[in-house]
DNA sequence: TATCTTCATATCATTAGGTTATGCAATAGC
DNA sequence: GCTATTGCATAACCTAATGATATGAAGATA
């Protein structure tokens, strides 16, 4: 014999108040509705749930105990309306994030730290990918937010970018790199180290041809290759190799005090730093929570580095 | 944001079936059925239960902890319907039974003791009254059952009457009183002895008078008057009084030693024991039980009385 | 690419449950 | 013992959820 939830917590509504009005104020339900349903209830039970022709309505034996479910189920409830409030305020939830690795591991996995700190029942389930995946994967809804360098011209329709970080990049190397004692660097030097490129179908790798090409270096030795910054890093801070990265990301970087930049300025790219999420759709709050979470630390990170660069000469 | 506790077990089934058709047919529902509930819910929260899009139904991170609750709710349904299970088995709720004091606490009694250590979860509502107020009290559905010594005929037609034990009354007294000791007994000698009496609305008391009426007693001593059978046996006990008892009231007192029967017989009164219910009702499973528990007790009270009774001579 | 599995939708019928108004009965108070 | 009050039940009406079957659509798998 089944028994409707409900009819459980109208029980134990009516059980504990000790009466059917007050159980259905309890309830957010006339008196009349809870009345008619308990003695639904009884009939298709076969049970009197309270002593008939009593007044101050008497449960009975059997009553007591069904009330003793119904108040579980009660809690239940209101546990249950308590995730959905955690989801609705956006603390708890998951958000699927993507972006380019180079930029995820150096510099937006540290506020993503931070930000599970705050916010621990927030899933980040976070994936690597380049823009066009990005937009596809937020198209077909199997990715809530993005964080890709792109042109304005590039991003659909359907999506929304918001530009988060000035596209730049810099040419890095070792701290104590021969080349970063000189002055003045000639090109010819550049030429002579060797390079570590990025995968050939990333932004990155296309940023370092452009920005090559700018400073009038067309040939290059490339003694690596890699996807992922920690490989990079490990071979920057292990030779002479130099490689172009953001310029965010070596400004994270800097902390270590084991990878630094030429102060040469090199072209910068037309890609922008964005974040990128679906137009139409409202996004889950958990999902905005984190979005805003990364604009404003990526506005601070901002204010840094205008901060430094008012005491850095750059050569061009 | 209350939610239907029925949608929280729908979540919780599919999430733990792991399918939309595994969990409904859980449930017992369709699955049309369970998937429209769902995306209507889905809507309504504006939480999204199920990753979109995903062949095997993958559950959010609010989904799971929903879930959580939903599991919560289908145990305590469960649980709710064992109870309802029991109730229907007649293994708990409660009777409402009532007889006369007499009849009660000295045959009664002992039945229900050994009923409540078969059947602890069936609570038992014990009254005393006599007959009318028994039928009084059944018809407006204030008593399960009366167990009253009653003539046929005085029994309301909405009431149904089972014999269970005939009616015959001895005159009772102490083990070792004078007057039992004689063979032959004059009338005379009774009339001496003080006599308790039994309240005079009560049947056993017009019993007493009808009882010395037949063997020519017309004018005895009250020593003491008493609806309690308690009191009764201590007066009993403890002087040379006489009384008028039901023979297997008496029948019982005798494992005690300490009460017995005069051998004389006296006038047997033309009420029969019953036990009285409800005609048109179908009583509840618990009163059944103790109906037929307690007619099946008298059943081999019976036998255990005749057996005894060819073994003694009754003078008349 | 084809097929199978699994979920979503359409449509219709049913029914539980919401409301207000009102009747009725048990308790309480005089 | 009679009346007033309180509290529950019923009536009538309506909305909306849910059930069933048939069918469409989209992933997953080979």
């Amino acid at each position: 014999m089944k028994i409707d939830p409900r009819h459980l917590e109208i029980i134990a509504a009516v059980v504990d108040q000790g009466g059917l009005t007050e159980g259905a104020t309890l309830l957010g339900k006339s008196q009349p509705s809870v009345s008619r349903s308990l003695s639904m209830l009884e009939r298709r039970l076969g049970i009197n749930l309270f002593q008939p022709g009593r007044r101050p309505l008497q449960p009975t034996q059997t009553c007591l105990l069904l009330a003793h479910e119904g108040r579980k189920i009660l809690q239940a409830g209101e546990a249950a309306s308590g995730v959905v409030l955690h989801y609705q305020r956006g603390t708890n939830g998951a958000v699927r994030l993507a972006g380019p690795p180079i930029f995820m591991e150096g510099v937006v996995s540290g506020m993503l730290a931070s930000f599970q700190s705050s916010f621990p029942d927030i899933r980040i389930d976070q994936s690597y990918c380049y823009a066009a995946e990005v937009f596809a994967r937020i198209e077909s809804d199997a990715l809530d937010l993005g964080i890709v360098p792109v042109r304005a011209s590039e991003v659909p329709d359907s999506l929304i970018a918001k530009q988060i970080l000035k596209g730049r990049n810099v040419v890095a190397c070792r701290v104590g790199h021969p080349i970063a004692r000189k002055q003045a660097v000639r090109l010819a030097e550049i030429a002579q180290f060797p390079w570590i490129a990025p995968p050939a179908d990333s932004p990155l790798f296309h940023d370092l041809r452009t920005a090559l090409e700018s400073i009038g270096v067309s040939d290059i030795k490339v003694g690596f290759t890699g996807a992922s910054l920690s490989a990079v890093i490990n071979i920057l801070e292990g030779s002479d190799a130099l490689t172009v990265l953001p310029y965010s990301v070596v400004f994270m970087l800097r902390r270590k005090k084991t990878v630094d930049a030429l102060s040469i300025r090199i072209g910068d790219p037309d890609r922008h730093l964005c974040i990128v999420s679906r137009r139409n759709e409202v996004p889950s709050p958990a999902t905005r929570r984190l979005a805003s979470f990364v604009e404003s630390e990526f506005a601070s990170f901002n204010l840094l580095i205008d901060r430094h660069e008012q005491n850095v000469v750059w050569r061009s």
